[in-house]
DNA sequence: TTGGTGATTGTTTAT
DNA sequence: ATAAACAATCACCAA
């Protein structure tokens, strides 16, 4: 065992500080710590940013808040729903979680040609530094072709599925009719 | 009227 | 590598 695996870092896992509620309230202190992107001049937002795509908690959850809406029409708080889903999430066995990991693992290959294309924009803004009125007659035509083409991430797909899950998605869509 | 909060976990990103 | 923030949702309360 020359190696090892264990790498330096730190084999103990002592990362976790927090563990609570974390933030609490991130919101709140993402308004304030505006700072850090305005440090520079001018907070700007940025509308082609890609938002992170739903892990597959999240995938799982909205799945999930359907049933519990149908279980619970009463219940419509959050919170409720959130606990309940991740309650049964830790219950879900990871086969389970698989048909979810590899949804959410999908929308991330995704989300790295947005990244692509947004990472893009934002060195080009950057090289004039100002983003600005002159800059603006360039105009923005969806530019995420080519390089969004069929780029390989450069982080390791691993495929360790030897369980073979079924990828075809049917999505039946069946109407649900609307009582009027 | 508007929008922020609450709660879950996972992923993403920046330092 | 680690810490922190953020991803969706929906009803309610405060200013």
């Amino acid at each position: 065992m020359k190696g090892g695996k264990g790498k330096g870092a730190t084999s103990k896992e002592a990362l976790k500080p927090v563990d609570d509620r974390k933030v609490g309230k991130r919101k709140a202190a993402a308004k304030v710590d505006k700072s850090s992107a305005l440090k520079a001049k001018k907070a700007k937002k940025d509308p082609n940013k890609p938002k992170r795509p739903a892990s597959a908690f999240f995938v799982f959850l909205e799945e999930f808040r359907k049933t519990f809406k149908k279980d619970n029409p009463h219940v419509t708080a959050v919170s409720a729903v959130g606990k309940a889903a991740g309650e049964k999430w830790k219950s879900m066995s990871p086969d389970e979680k698989a048909p979810y990991e590899a949804k959410a693992a999908k929308g991330k290959v995704e989300y790295g040609k947005l990244m692509n294309a947004y990472n893009k924009k934002q060195e080009d803004i950057a090289d004039d530094g100002d983003e600005e009125s002159d800059k603006s007659k360039s105009e923005v035509h969806d530019e995420e072709e080519d390089e969004a083409n069929g780029e390989k991430k450069h982080q390791s797909v691993e495929e360790e599925e030897e369980e073979e899950v079924e990828e075809e998605e049917e999505e039946e869509e069946d109407d649900e009719d609307e009582d009027d």
